[in-house]
DNA sequence: AACCCGGGGCG
DNA sequence: CGCCCAGGGTT
């Protein structure tokens, strides 16, 4: 704070502890830089000098004032709490109270708790979290439980409660000047002595995040063509998933899509729907039964009797799958070539 | 937990 | 061009 109290960026709210003024530039700031929230901060507070002028203006007049900054929720949201506080006259002034008005979150209810009443809770947005991370090198990536709960203890034990508002705000400008997310100044940082992300050279590493899975889905169709006791089996290309595995005939779904029928199995039948979770991908597969009088013409097609499906490699959802298959069709392919597709569910 | 909302900055 | 940005709300 000794830093904070030189060093602090100027910017127009500050020094006000008129929660108006404060509500009004975080929720201008949320997802904002403030270089570019700062104009229409400006604007605002020329336009709606008050909390109840804000109420009284036509949502109409807010949004266009509004226009241009993206996340326009924000602005109905704010229209909406400025019309509670008019109505019932003044500001809560408890996180919690302030935590249920409409655009004020976990981020926004402590910072005008404690920036405009002087409430001491810490306040949790990306600045605090990267400084927090590096200064005490966590372990923990921040987006898992774990690691928000990390943060949250540092961030409470930290703070100042004789001056939590001014607190908090030197924590933010600490890592928005200082503890940039990329080159950071840490030669003028009053903390690099101690601070461990420096001392360990892990500053490019913190703050941890837990590696985006980026799961995939994606479909799979197959025609699980049946005829006279033999199966359609197709042998998948030697690189990328299931290399050199056999599969069923695989029809191109479009996207999420199921095919259009295939004029040559227009009588499709039992349905089977299997999830298959990869490191990468979350695969639905969708499986028709089809049952022909003679073989269709299937290029590259192997007819493979199914009592011998076993010795074919396949992927691991299809193998299990084929397993089924032996067991109801594999004795009595015969009786079972006319009969109705299976009613009912049967994941 | 996943997703949606929108801009702008950055490498 | 891809990625990032704890912010809030909804499903």
């Amino acid at each position: 704070m000794k830093w904070y109290d030189t060093e602090k960026r100027v910017m127009p709210w500050r020094g006000s502890r008129d929660p108006y003024v404060i509500w009004l530039s975080e929720v201008l700031l949320q997802q904002t830089r403030v270089e570019q929230g700062t104009p229409y901060f400006l604007r605002f507070l020329k336009a709606y000098p008050t909390v109840d002028a804000l109420a009284r203006a036509p949502l109409e007049d807010v949004l266009r004032l509004w226009q241009g900054l993206g996340y326009y929720r924000r602005a109905h949201l704010m229209h909406q709490t400025a019309i509670i506080i008019a109505q019932i006259g003044q500001w809560p002034q408890d996180v919690e109270a302030l935590r249920r008005l409409p655009g004020i979150g976990a981020y926004t209810s402590s910072a005008i708790a404690s920036i405009a009443f002087e409430r001491p809770v810490p306040v949790i947005d990306g600045n605090v979290i990267r400084v927090l991370s590096r200064a005490f090198g966590a372990n923990v990536p921040y987006d898992r439980p774990e690691g928000m709960r990390w943060i949250q203890d540092a961030a409470t034990h930290l703070l100042s409660t004789s001056r939590p508002g001014d607190y908090n705000q030197a924590m933010m400008d600490m890592g928005a000047v200082l503890c940039k997310p990329q080159n950071p100044v840490c030669n003028a940082c009053f903390w690099s002595d101690h601070c461990i992300a420096k001392l360990e050279g892990r500053i490019a590493d913190l703050p941890a995040k837990s590696r985006r899975t980026m799961v995939v889905k994606e479909s799979l169709y197959y025609f699980v063509i049946l005829c006279k006791g033999y199966v359609a089996l197709i042998k998948r290309p030697d690189e990328g998933i299931w290399a050199g595995l056999y599969e069923f005939y695989r029809v191109e779904g479009l996207q999420q899509k199921p095919p259009q029928d295939h004029n040559l199995f227009s009588r499709g039948q039992t349905v089977r729907v299997i999830k298959h979770a990869l490191s990468h991908r979350a695969l639905t597969i969708h499986l028709a039964v089809t049952v022909t009088q003679s073989r269709p013409k299937i290029p590259h097609a192997v007819w493979v009797k199914l009592d011998q499906l076993h010795e074919f490699p396949m992927p691991r959802p299809l193998e299990l799958y084929a397993r089924e298959l032996t067991l109801e069709y594999g004795r009595t392919q015969q009786s079972h070539a006319h009969r109705q597709p299976r009613q009912g569910p049967r994941s």
